[in-house]
DNA sequence: CCTACAACGATTTTT
DNA sequence: TCGTTGTAGG
């Protein structure tokens, strides 16, 4: 039978967590908040969604509209006022790190039983369902979840095992495809058929032989984690009974941005009329006929801030709402408390261009404010100095923190001229983004090893650290396996256990083979013994001589390298200690069979949970200034600041290039530039350059069209593009042709060449002293801190910045006095 | 089997 | 400009 949950019907008996609830002496425990607190500050329509009853209810809460605050007003009013059990409610959120901060906030309010809520995103809500029902779908539960970077290695394998020409079937365009067709709910078979009517043919047998890949691997990826949940709902309707029972509340947050199968599983959970054709609850020994009424749904959203089509998100989810839920009613929160009127007002000019969007105005009591503020650069470093300028001013004359300001741009790679200009003038700032620790190469490399120890049926990882460090076992060994594998049907793994079975392995390759099957072995038997986390890591990591190869490394960047994996290992020992903290902290989650929770469950978080904590939290009353901060538009969502410098405003770069011939595209950024927008509270900069270098060339961008779009009595403008022409006719008075910019750009790029060739041919040790201003080829702009040694041995300390200090031996560091 | 170097190509956003 | 992939040579 399936699991038993503690709360088989409803509602449930007041008194009944305390089953669950283990003892939590704390005086938070069962706070009862009186319903004046719960209701306080709100607004009317607030206070409506938060008490409502009954019907699937839709928040339509534009941005700033106080939507958190519903959200967790309301968890907190159905645990203390309704008397919800706090396991029976299910919130969905978008981030882990909102999941963390909801739990928290609620807890605030009822005290610890809210730990026991499921807060979490779509993904992990998933992995925790087939986690209980393991058995149903013929996975091992030491399954490894596959990450987009996984997925595309695996991609990348399938294609050449098929043969197909990479330039005509990109393995990265394959995969969107079958991603699609997974958030589709289409199976390999269900696509292949459709493929079969004249539609890509390889893409199919790509997506077939992937999935198969996976199944060998026991493996899952991001989107067979929805895909799989809503099949098992829908093959085995006493499951689904089950969970409906369970959840009795589903509260989803950023509705606009889920994707068919996240809307199908809402379904699934959550719809009125799911027919039971089969009576198959009746025949699973549930109590008789007895109809189990749909859980109580709430969705909160905002079409205009639907951002995520790319990959997938539906915006007709939110936009049919009251469709797919007939008796649904819907709450509109217009009302903002963030931002100036200015300011709401530029973002409801910006947004009202798109089409078929439902009306919606944002509007504020808080006055109007400080005008928007524009810039027109000359260039990208111009548009960052006078944003650094900019924010050191208004730090002097409004006693603005550092921390109170965001800069946002489209795309990462705009961060690098921020940084090199920040450290330039030694102002701090923070990067949230951009290579995130877990890519990072010696990140999953060890993370690979960890989860061969737990699944070695997982090939990718396996072929990944097979020679990793080196260890003399190169391409032809590893073919030799391959072809053992196929020949006696058994896994990868299996074949190297028997390598000597394996025709044509060098006697050589063969000794390297067996090393690397005992580390493997030794490593797993400390896994079966139970052992923590962070010792079977660091032991993996010595053993294999992987971190002995990084530290004899010459290269200043396995430094770096080594102190991540040591962050690594921290991170490891942390979830060692406290397990329970974070997302998977349900005491009704009992561990199932396989290898011991510990390991697996920290892949398991590792794989789920990008790395939020990179994230500024909600700004500190302390006055402690704090950094700036510097994130791409997607990754401010969500968040708010004083002060936002909206940079890059040229068509082209924003919006992008890609969008400018689709119109769905080109409203998606619109919907962002309106994210960008709405994120001000207090002062808005927009910014734009005339020349901006993109991957070396430069090119001359035109203003983005959302500037035109802003009304233009809102903006300020410190500079315009007749400033800048008036400079340019005067700097460069040759007449332009396109030729003339063709060679100018070759004249540079080759002088740069010939200078660096010359410098390293001199060897040429730049004479330094601490407090110098420097540039290295690899970390950018940094200052020298401290020197030492002399002639040929003299080693700089120097401080990157965001890339830390490093100690660099001058007579091969790259680096150039400036 | 490994290293070094050259050529190439690709550059949006991410749970 | 970057990082990855392919190739040649040790």
């Amino acid at each position: 039978m399936t699991a038993q949950f503690p709360i088989p019907g409803l509602p449930t008996p007041p008194g009944a967590d305390s089953l669950v609830d283990k003892g939590d002496e704390s005086p938070r425990r069962r706070r009862r908040p009186s319903r004046e607190e719960l209701l306080e500050g709100l607004n009317e329509p607030q206070r409506e969604a938060v008490v409502h009853e009954g019907t699937p209810l839709l928040v339509v809460a534009g941005a700033g509209s106080g939507k958190t605050r519903v959200l967790t007003r309301r968890i907190a009013w159905l645990i203390s006022e309704r008397d919800a059990h706090p396991g029976s409610i299910l919130a969905i959120t978008f981030t882990n790190k909102a999941a963390a901060e909801m739990r928290e906030r609620v807890s605030e309010l009822v005290g610890n039983r809210a730990r026991i809520m499921w807060v979490s995103t779509f993904h992990s809500a998933c992995v925790r369902i087939l986690r209980k029902e393991i058995d149903k779908f013929g996975f091992k539960s030491s399954f490894t979840i596959y990450d987009a970077a996984d997925s595309k290695r695996l991609m990348t394998l399938v294609c050449r095992d098929l043969d197909l020409d990479p330039k005509q079937y990109p393995p990265r365009s394959i995969l969107n495809w079958v991603s699609n067709a997974k958030n589709e709910l289409q199976d390999h078979e269900d696509a292949s058929k459709d493929a079969k009517n004249g539609l890509e043919e390889k893409y199919a047998a790509a997506y077939t032989l992937y999935q198969e890949r996976l199944r060998q691997a026991n493996a899952l990826d991001f989107d067979d984690l929805l895909m799989m949940t809503v099949h098992l709902f829908r093959a085995f309707p006493e499951v689904r009974e089950t969970w409906r029972r369970r959840f009795r509340h589903v509260l989803v947050d950023e509705y606009q941005d889920t994707n068919h199968a996240q809307y199908a599983l809402i379904h699934e959970l959550c719809a009125d009329s799911l027919e039971d054709p089969l009576g198959l609850s009746d025949g699973a020994g549930t109590s008789g006929g007895e109809r189990i009424p749909p859980a109580e749904l709430m969705v909160v959203g905002d079409a205009d801030q639907s951002i995520y089509a790319f990959r997938g998100a539906n915006i007709r989810n939110i936009l049919d709402f009251e469709q797919d839920f007939p008796s649904a009613e819907t709450i509109l929160l217009e009302q903002n408390y963030r931002s100036t009127q200015t300011i709401l007002t530029a973002a409801n000019a910006v947004i009202s261009r798109n089409d078929g969007r439902k009306p919606k105005n944002l509007w504020t009591d808080s006055g109007a404010g400080e005008r928007i503020v524009g810039y027109v650069a000359d260039n990208e470093h111009d548009e960052a100095r006078f944003i650094a300028e900019e924010i050191d001013k208004l730090g002097d004359e409004g006693g603005t923190r550092p921390s109170d300001v965001a800069v946002f741009y489209r795309t990462n790679a705009q961060s690098r001229v921020f940084e090199e200009i920040f450290i330039r003038v030694g102002m701090a700032y923070k990067v949230v983004g951009g290579v995130r620790f877990y890519e990072r190469r010696e990140v999953r490399d060890a993370l690979a090893y960890l989860r061969v120890l737990v699944n070695p049926d997982d090939q990718v990882s396996l072929r990944r650290i097979l020679n990793t460090p080196k260890r003399g076992i190169g391409e032809r060994a590893e073919a030799c396996i391959e072809g053992l594998a196929q020949r006696d049907r058994i896994t990868f793994w299996e074949a190297l256990q028997k390598a000597e079975d394996a025709p044509g392995v060098a006697s050589r390759s063969l000794n390297a083979i067996r090393g690397f099957v005992e580390l493997i072995e030794q490593l797993q038997s400390m896994v079966d013994a139970g052992e923590r986390a962070d010792v079977i890591l660091e032991q993996a990591l010595t053993r294999s001589g992987y971190l002995k190869e990084l530290e004899d490394s010459e290269d200043p960047q396995d430094e770096t390298r080594v102190e991540n994996l040591a962050e690594l290992v921290a991170v490891a020992r942390e979830f060692a200690d406290d397990p329970q903290a974070g997302p998977s902290a349900d005491p009704a989650d009992v561990p199932d069979d396989g290898p011991p929770p510990g390991l697996r469950d920290f892949l398991e978080r590792v794989a789920l949970v990008a790395d939020s904590d990179q994230i500024p939290d909600a700004p500190d009353g302390e006055s402690a200034p704090g950094v700036v901060t510097l994130m791409t538009l997607h990754t401010a969502k969500g968040l708010e600041f004083p002060v936002v410098f909206l940079t890059g405003l040229e068509d082209g770069v924003f919006p992008h290039l890609r969008s400018l011939g689709d119109k769905p595209e080109l409203e998606e950024e619109r919907r962002l530039a309106y994210v960008g927008v709405t994120r001000a509270r207090e002062r808005l900069y927009i910014s734009r350059a005339i020349v901006r270098s993109a991957w070396g060339a430069p090119s001359h961008n035109p203003a983005s069209r959302f500037i035109d779009e802003l009304p233009i009595d809102l903006v300020d403008w410190r500079r315009t593009a007749d400033d800048q022409a008036v400079w340019s006719r005067q700097t460069y008075s040759l007449p332009q042709s396109s030729q003339r910019r063709g060679s100018l750009t070759f004249g540079t790029s080759a002088a740069r060449a010939d200078a660096s060739k010359k410098a390293s041919a001199a060897r040429d040790i730049p004479n330094l002293d601490p407090g110098d201003r420097v540039n290295h080829d690899t970390f950018g702009l940094g200052t020298v801190v401290a020197l030492e040694g002399m002639g040929d041995n003299s080693v700089a300390s120097i401080d990157f910045g965001s890339e830390g200090v490093k100690r660099l031996l001058l007579r091969y560091a790259p680096v150039e006095k400036l």
